[in-house]
DNA sequence: TCATTAATCGAAG
DNA sequence: CTTCGATTAATGA
């Protein structure tokens, strides 16, 4: 899911600051709930999600993230702990830099440090539209909600060929609901012919 | 092909 | 809507 636009720093850049590359097999965790924000993460290869979990054990996912975008930047401006986990989807390789030395790059790079902005604003966007949302009762509009901020965001939007890159689950766990729900609700929509379901993959 | 993971379904609460 | 149980399809080693 390319959710949200977001840095994609030079790699080059983040190694002469003395970035490292760091790999995680998938269901590794890249950090969690609580620590503290040390780094700047930005991903070479992979998926990761954010998540956590309700005082039941049932699991939010708060964003998937992938391609050449960074996490968990938001907390490197505050002295505040995580408030979720970072979790790999997959296996992934990824870069991260010191916050310290992040920070230095910003200051020196100017033009990345509002590009830094821009990022931020967009995550806030996303978490706008996600909450409006999830104030629905209706799980059909807030299945639909998403997949409208999912299409909006996808370049080339138009007609009904954008391909839900999204398991059930992951559906279910974005829009706190329950896989079975999910898959009811989708066959509504699939009826109403406002998605269309071809060999389980979700075009909208 | 075997094993694991995801998607479905039906029935009950 | 969620939970449970059971089945079937898809994926990967």
């Amino acid at each position: 899911m390319k959710t949200i636009s977001c840095m994609n720093i030079d790699a080059d850049l983040l190694y002469s600051y003395g970035a490292e590359d760091r790999n995680y097999k998938k269901g590794e965790v890249i950090y969690r709930e609580g620590d503290q924000a040390l780094y700047y993460y930005q991903i070479i290869k992979g998926k990761i999600k954010q998540n956590n979990y309700n005082d039941e054990g049932k699991e939010f996912i708060q964003n998937i993230l992938e391609g050449q975008q960074s996490f968990g930047d938001s907390m490197l401006f505050l002295e505040k702990f995580y408030v979720m986990n970072a979790i790999a989807l997959t296996d992934i390789a990824l870069i991260r830099l010191p916050k310290a030395n992040f920070m230095e790059l910003l200051e020196n790079n100017p033009r990345i440090s509002m590009e830094m902005n821009t990022c931020l604003s967009q995550r806030l966007y996303f978490k706008a539209i996600m909450l409006q949302n999830m104030s629905s009762s209706s799980p059909l509009l807030r299945l639909k909600g998403l997949l409208d901020y999912l299409k909006s965001y996808h370049k080339g939007d138009g007609d009904h060929c954008f391909h839900i890159e999204l398991t059930r689950q992951q559906i279910a766990n974005l829009i706190g609901l329950r896989v079975e729900t999910v898959i009811r609700t989708l066959k509504k929509l699939e009826k109403q012919e406002i998605i269309r379901i071809e060999n389980r993959k979700i075009l909208y």
